[in-house]
Formats: C-alpha cells, structure tokens, sequence
DNA sequence: ATCGTTGCAAAATATTTGCAGTTGA
DNA sequence: TCAACTGCAAATATTTTGCAACGAT
C-alpha cells in the first residue's frame, strides 16, 4: 500500500496548466482549465488536465479547495494558508486575506489524537456582489 | 431565479433517510446511505435517498460536508457546528469537540465586504488509527 | 535508452431528471 | 383533492483508465 514516488517531469503541458492556474482567480475547474488551456495547446486533453492537477496537488503547487463535497472539484493556484468564502446565492468563491492566528496553532499539533499537519477554512453567506445587489 | 419554497410532506422515505443519517458516525456518501436504507425499505431508490439529501440539507437537517470537491458527497448528520478531521491517509473524517470561538464570532459578522452566516472547517493530516500503526 | 507522460477514447463513477403512478396533509 | 413525492430508467456530468506513441532527462 505504500505509494511510489516517481521522478516528475516538466511537460510543456504541465507548465501550462500551472500558468492558467495561476493566472486564474476564480478558483476553476479542471473543465474550466482545460478550457483556457486548449486556447495555448489545441492538443492537449481533459484527462491531461486532470492528471496534472492530481500531480501539482500531491507536489504542493496547487491545493484542491475544501468546500461542499460532490461537486465539481475546484482548484487553487495560491498555496499560502488562507481562507476561502463562498457565496450561497452566486456560489462563487473569494480569497481572503483575513488571517486566524489560531488556526496555524494548531498545524503539528495533535488534536483529539490525531496529528494536523493542514487546514481549510471555508466562510459561507452572500457576498458583497450578491449582497449589495438587492 | 427565485427558488420557490414548497410544502415538505414528512414522507416514510424522508424520515428513514434521515434516522440512517442521524444514526450514522461515518459521515456516508449518498450510496453508503442507500445501502442502509435500501435493508428498512427494499423499494427505495437511489434517486430518493439523492433528492431527500438534498432537501434534508435545505432544511438545515443535514450538512453536505465541506472536504475535498470533486469526491462523492458527504453527509452530516449531526448539526451544531463542530470542526472535521479528514486523515490523509485513510481518508475517513472524523467529528472534533475542539471548540473555536474566534470563527463562532464571525458569523453575523461581514468580512472584507461578504456577510458570513456558517463556516466549516477541515483539519488535515494522519489519524489517531493511522498514527499509532505505524 | 528509459520510463514518465500524452492523446485518445472508452469505462467507471456520481448525480440529476422526465414521467407516470402514489401518497401525505 | 392535489401538489409533493416516489420508483424506475435514461440522461448527464465528472473522473479515471488502458494503451500505444511520444518526449524529457
């Protein structure tokens, strides 16, 4: 069960799917990546898209986001700790530069018995574009 | 793009998803819920135990958990707010007692323009069981 | 030359939906 | 009564995978 670590690569296609990723603030999809990716390589495929997200994920370049479970995964090109809200009408999500001290505490620690090593935080509620438009 | 609330009617299947939810620690996908129900109510489909999850979580019944996106979703039944631990290992989540005040005090509160009205929270890493059978 | 990676397409997995019949209030 | 709900099955949506060719080191 133990998992191999192999010696990665840097594909063109990587690369690129890290770019977008980063240039991106909305917090994107691997369908949105794929996207904005085939605009660059016209030949590259979704489960290329795929496959390096899972890779720059595990690598620590990009952080697959906590939110509700079940949908469509999203993904983070910020890799700094911070915390994320999502608006329940519009259902977008925003970083945010808020920061909680308490939190980073509790990073190697052990809590309740098991070890933390990471953390997600996400804010529900309107956001300020949804909000301010009623 | 007004949602239109409806009547709920407090139908057999509603109640026994929820009693399975309710009765469940593991925090079960819409299948692993299926499948306790499927032993009560031989008749019941998957579709069902889908749409009364969803409308569980409208009410404020259950909780779709936030972890990873993009994995099957997750269900909570348990409904005071509490943190998560998810293991990076074994992937099963566990409930913490570990209270925050500091994240209780934001809700009703706006940060950086955005009215928070819940938050959920993961912690990360290896857990209690994975941890010791090393 | 080696072996990680890719494109393609099919498979697997997860969720939603249309519809006709059923049922709770 | 009658609108919400259900079972069923088909449709969608999302993600993973087998494989032969390709390409980074």
């Amino acid at each position: 069960m133990v998992k191999i670590q192999c010696q990665r690569r840097n594909t063109r296609q990587r690369q690129v799917v890290l770019e977008e990723l980063r240039a991106s603030f909305s917090h994107p999809t691997a369908g949105d990546l794929y996207r904005t990716v085939v605009a660059r390589m016209p030949q590259i495929s979704l489960g290329t898209v795929y496959r390096n997200l899972e890779i720059l994920q595990e690598s620590g370049q990009a952080i697959r986001l906590a939110g509700c479970t079940g949908q469509e995964a999203r993904y983070d090109g910020r890799t700094d700790p911070h915390l994320h809200f999502q608006c329940c009408k519009c259902a977008r999500i925003s970083d945010l530069d808020t920061m909680l001290p308490l939190l980073d505490e509790l990073v190697g620690t052990t809590v309740e018995g098991h070890e933390v090593t990471a953390y997600q935080v996400v804010l529900r509620g309107t956001c300020r574009a949804c909000g301010s438009s009623r």
